[in-house]
DNA sequence: TGTACATCAGTGAACGCGCGTTCACTGATGTAC
DNA sequence: TGTACATCAGTGAACGCGCGTTCACTGATGTAC
């Protein structure tokens, strides 16, 4: 039966909610439209009055997800405490978020993924990523503009990767040793670790 | 018809080179065994002659790539030559090895897909990883043999992470940006490179 | 070495299943008077 | 404001298709004598 305009608006907004999470859960591939919706609360018959294909879906999807981050970095540059950085780099880099694929970053669980994906995931995710980098941009390290840029995208990748890479492995103690080392590498202890410019 | 002992393990080793190709291009997923087999010059009804399911294939096909791997940094790090690690930095985060996902690093082509994948296919990365991380060790910059080892792993985790990145991204100055910002960061001429102890 | 027979790698049709997508239908919502 | 009707969000069965897997069959290989 038919519902009213407000409740249809939130039923999309669920949808979209689920499928983000279950994307990132299960992967693009590994999830399918009957669950999503099922997941939703709905019956999949239904689906087509909400978005064109499953494509769609996952554009629409990613495009939401990649522009919550992005707002969350905008709240976190506009902050302006110090050690902001550190901060999120120390919350990433831990067994919580390793574990939680489905609410976790999108880089991580769908980056890999979104190479096989349409041009229209590609796209939403590479106008997502711009964002999220001009917006952590702000608070990198660096001298010049260009500069905290081309930090924050090494931070960025080593983030990204060592949360990838802890999440494949199933070994407990290998996991957190990965997790520990890109941790340690970013807050600056290691030898290796960000030379910040104060 | 039956064929000789010796075409038998051709052909096992054939199907073995074409599923790791093949699963890194396309992911665990997204290739079929149909399509394996007939990249590999068969039908598909011989398959399970070769292998017990489309997981041992998973299995067999990730270990091979993660050996090969790390028969390669074995040879590396046994070479002695210096600047080994910059070499491989330069070569890694390149357009050519970005647009070769099927015979490129198995870490940045799987690496997320495995963390979806059954135990078998997870522990043969895993026990990959850490025998490719042994080598990389070797050759990486620290102090100590742990330091060197957080350090491979924090190279390994910016590596990965930098080349998936770019790979996802559509935009080809986007991906170029990526590639560059990340190999600059490790190569050491970023404010944020590696500290190596010379 | 030669022959007769058992083995089995590879073929191609067939299987059940889950997928994305379509469709006729329902009944509450929105609208025109 | 009340009524009559058109709209359409959501339902659930059905579709074609590709998947992993199974199977009867073929004929060259391997083996026993």
């Amino acid at each position: 039966m038919r519902v009213s305009r407000e409740k249809f608006t939130e039923t999309r907004a669920r949808i979209l909610d689920t499928a983000a999470k279950l994307f990132r859960e299960k992967g693009f591939d590994g999830i399918g439209l009957a669950d999503i919706m099922k997941a939703a609360g709905l019956t999949h018959g239904g689906f087509y009055k909400h978005f064109d294909s499953k494509d769609d879906l996952e554009a629409c999807a990613t495009s939401l997800v990649m522009e919550k981050a992005a707002a969350n970095w905008r709240r976190i540059a506009a902050g302006g405490e110090p050690r902001q950085l550190d901060n999120f780099v120390e919350n990433y880099l831990t067994p919580q978020h390793r574990d939680n694929m489905g609410g976790g970053c999108v880089l991580a669980a769908l980056g890999a993924d979104v190479a096989r994906q349409s041009p229209r995931v590609r796209s939403a995710f590479a106008d997502g990523l711009d964002d999220m980098l001009e917006q952590m941009a702000m608070t990198a390290p660096g001298g010049t503009p260009e500069a905290r840029r081309q930090n924050a995208i090494a931070i960025i990748a080593e983030l990204v990767g060592g949360l990838i890479l802890a999440r494949a492995v199933d070994d407990p103690d290998f996991s957190r040793e990965i997790l520990a080392a890109t941790s340690h590498d970013l807050s600056g202890g290691g030898e290796r670790g960000p030379n910040t410019d104060e």
